[in-house]
DNA sequence: CTGAAAGCGCTTACAG
DNA sequence: CTGAAAGCGCTTACAG
């Protein structure tokens, strides 16, 4: 058991000589409302240092019904390649507005949401921040209405709940105008969207061909399939085997890139000299691949820490908002 | 606010028609030792159901002085690659003790962790897991003597802390039992300690060079570099410019082998026909490689859901609990 | 400017 | 077998 000597409002008020009244509003700020004396209050703050006083946050909370805690649950985004940074940008921005994230992770299963939802709401967290790894439209849980909460990487249509998400037409415009800026003309798509429900890919797709057109460009062409090295792979064979060829290749993720990378290399292309490639996600794995890949990356801290920021904002106006994503270059573009 | 109107226990005392008392007792599982009536304890238990009573934690809390929460402090394990499958093994497990995890990242930075613990602390939290991202030896920080405490993934000799870990002489072991098996017998290794206080490469390296005796071989040398791609790839270039050649290699972890992998094929050599590589962490990445990386896998979500277990077991034995590491096999080992 | 008092919702000796 | 009562440590109207 986490034990300190109990040091209570009680003891630091009868060393300062005040009543505990007194002394918890002078160590909650309220000094200058109550016009506290500049003499009593440091005694009170004095009594509180010598003592180590911490106030008993369950005490606190029983009457606050606050506790200081914001909940973060998700499906799968601590065991994530880079998803899981989103965690670290929610603890950070957690922790300067003082309070702790109680995480919590379904691995998909409804059930045991439901379950970690409900005892979230049972130790009175301050919100939810509910999370997906990958950007898709969802339902908001049941255990969530009424809770304040706050989507992250997901959006339900149907509720009204503030939500945060990457952009991801503003970063499909990114990665085409890396290719036009280097001249390319013929440019073809790797993987769409690999589920119903998942956005990112089309969005992508809206951003890319709007930037293309700009330049008066269609995309030459789409090779869909699963979001893996290994499908990445496959699918650039199979294109390369029936003749496909293009001066770029937007990749919808890093892996797709990495697979398409050795599918390149096998048909014996070179990148970019032969073939130029841009893709998304911004993975360290986009700066482990020879040459270094040229990476939309994902803001995945930032989208984490401003889901916490808005969900401790009492003033938050519960829109949705889109976070910019930015272009991490590498060397799989052909310069100009 | 995350508010449910609110039923106290008060509410269903009254409506089983017994004191606040008598549905304590019952609704905490003590009614055999209170040899409470089976209609009472079906009345309250009803009553329960039907008002949807959720006991009230912070007053629970204040009561008992726990919280049903654990602590779980890290430098960097959600930022990382496949370390932070140590939270998701962690998370499940404290669910399965009724539990929930609240998590902070230090970012190494020894104030902000300082501050963290602090914190957890405050909220009376039942323990702290203290991990760190990679093996290593550590001193226990200051604010966390006194309070019950598992280390994960590193260790204070000087400390009386239960402690998880990973068995990575086991693992060298594994390692360099994948190529004794081949029948090679012209190993060297990739990659040793990265720094100082790091136990992982020298403890692998033990288990290797035991391994490899048991076949009367010895390792034939080391390339020492820092553990990333990047130096994987230029250690190993140096390397076979300088002549270097073996039947088999050992690299420290998946990274290290990407990098060595490039350097190869740069080079003309092929895995695993004209050298074989074996390496450590089990990652993602040795799967996305071709061939297939065989690696000696790190049992991250163990490591995490062992430490939560022993911090929530009373009768834990306080001791180093050395969790062994499994080879995931890929196509990068010569067959026999 | 400061204090006595109520009350947040539980748990748990204690008494019967 | 069951209940009246104390108390965990705070916050906050209320009174002066």
């Amino acid at each position: 058991m986490a034990l300190r000597r109990s040091v209570t409002l009680e003891d630091v008020a009868r060393r300062a000589g005040v009543s505990r009244t007194t002394a918890s509003y002078i160590l909650n700020g309220h000094s200058a409302q109550m016009r506290i004396s500049p003499d009593t209050e440091a005694r009170v703050r004095g009594a509180a240092t010598d003592l180590d006083y911490r106030p008993n946050r369950s005490a606190r909370s029983l009457r606050t019904r606050r506790t200081a805690t914001v909940g973060l649950i998700s499906d799968q985004i601590a065991g994530e390649q880079y998803g899981s940074s989103m965690l670290t940008g929610a603890s950070i921005a957690a922790r300067e507005l003082d309070h702790l994230v109680v995480m919590g992770e379904s691995g998909g299963d409804p059930e045991l949401e439901r379950l970690l939802i409900e005892e979230m709401v049972d130790r009175h967290v301050d919100g939810v921040v509910y999370a997906t790894r990958t950007a898709r439209t969802i339902r908001l849980p049941a255990g969530l209405r009424g809770v304040r909460a706050v989507l992250l990487n997901c959006e339900d249509p149907t509720a009204q709940v503030a939500c945060v998400l990457p952009d991801d037409e503003g970063g499909g415009r990114l990665a085409a105008a890396e290719l036009v800026a280097a001249g390319l003309v013929h440019v073809w798509v790797l993987g769409v969207d690999p589920v119903p429900d998942a956005t990112a890919g089309r969005r992508r797709m809206v951003g890319i061909r709007a930037e293309l057109a700009l330049a008066g460009i269609a995309v030459a062409g789409v090779v869909d399939c699963d979001w893996t090295v290994g499908e990445g792979f496959a699918a650039t064979r199979d294109w390369l085997t029936r003749g496909g060829r293009a001066e770029g290749l937007i990749c919808m993720n890093d892996r797709l890139a990495m697979g398409a990378y050795q599918a390149l290399a096998e048909a014996g292309l070179r990148v970019p000299d032969d073939i130029s490639v841009v893709s998304f996600d911004g993975s360290a794995l986009a700066s482990w691949l020879r040459p270094e890949l040229t990476s939309v990356e994902l803001p995945f801290p930032e989208l984490g820490a401003l889901a916490v920021r808005r969900l401790l904002d009492p003033d938050d106006h519960g829109g949705t908002d889109s976070v910019p994503l930015s272009v991490r270059a590498g060397g799989s573009v052909r310069r100009r």
